[in-house]
DNA sequence: CTCCTTTTGTTTATGGTTCAAGTAATCCTA
DNA sequence: TAGGATTACTTGAACCATAAACAAAAGGAG
């Protein structure tokens, strides 16, 4: 027997397309990104933020924001990639609750390495793979349900 | 510094908001799913997808790819499921080396008992964020980036 | 028929994420 | 200017996912 469809065909349609992207894009992503440049995704994003941000220093709360992430998962990360050089910890001098992650010279090489190939993909995988109106579409959806996403953490 | 950006503005505006989709939304879904019944959301689509089957039956391998899963991961939650009397298991009678998984009576009032609330939560988050006609176009790009990432693993 | 390959699924080990608790600095209120 | 609350982050444990090795049945070539 079936189950009830609360949502129409075409919206279970669309509903399952965005379930299948959540499961199956993260494993995709990581795969490039450990095949090519030994790191993450997350991990790469964290080293991304910071290079782009002014001077490759940025509070982990700012850097946990920017890539989506719980402080604790930022944190843990933030530890792995400080073993191996591509990033250092300073406690903030003008809060001294603060920590201010920091993006070594190493850290940039490795991001400046990997990016490349990681937008290559990026075009491959979404990019290019439809209209650039359909694209921007996507987008705009995808912030409007960001939006709700974060309401719903906060109310 | 910045760095280079191989992506257009507004390329890159949708990329991130996708990024930041796959990276949250699981979160959401499961904190919902969790409070309320008790499930992954995971473990809730391998119970909806049996309830959605003719008889509660499906092979593994259909389960995992209805689920967007590995064998292997589907291994694990039907074994947890299993011992919490959603699920049991049966060797295929036609292919022996086959599994069949088999939704059990409580399994069903489970899966029966977490869909409203769930259905809710995708309205709220995704399906009632945007116009019909917005959304028909965001699942639609949703499913040509799961054919690009399907050739992927292939090819 | 026999052997080799492929399919199907399980299991073990590893590593990452999350959750809850803990620490330390700052803010705010009386 | 205490004192308690809040903010910012870290840590440890429990949990889950992934990958690689394994097992067992089916198919296929000679």
């Amino acid at each position: 027997m079936s189950e009830p469809h609360w949502l129409t065909q075409e919206e279970r349609a669309t509903w399952l397309a965005l379930t299948g992207l959540i499961t199956k894009l993260p494993g995709a992503l990581d795969a490039q990104l450990t095949r090519d440049a030994g790191l993450s995704f997350y991990e790469y994003m964290v080293l991304a933020m910071l290079a782009e941000s002014d001077d490759g220093v940025l509070r982990m709360s700012a850097l946990a924001e920017l890539t989506n992430g719980s402080l604790s998962r930022l944190s843990h990360v933030v530890q792995r990639l400080e073993r191996q050089d591509l990033v250092r910890r300073e406690t903030c001098a003008d809060d001294r609750r603060a920590t201010n992650a920091i993006l070594t010279d190493e850290g940039r090489d490795r991001v400046e390495a990997a990016a490349p190939g990681h937008v290559r993909h990026a075009r491959t995988l979404v990019v290019d793979a439809v209209s650039a109106q359909d694209l921007a579409t996507f987008g705009r959806v995808g912030e409007a349900i960001l939006d709700r996403v974060a309401d719903q953490r906060r109310g």
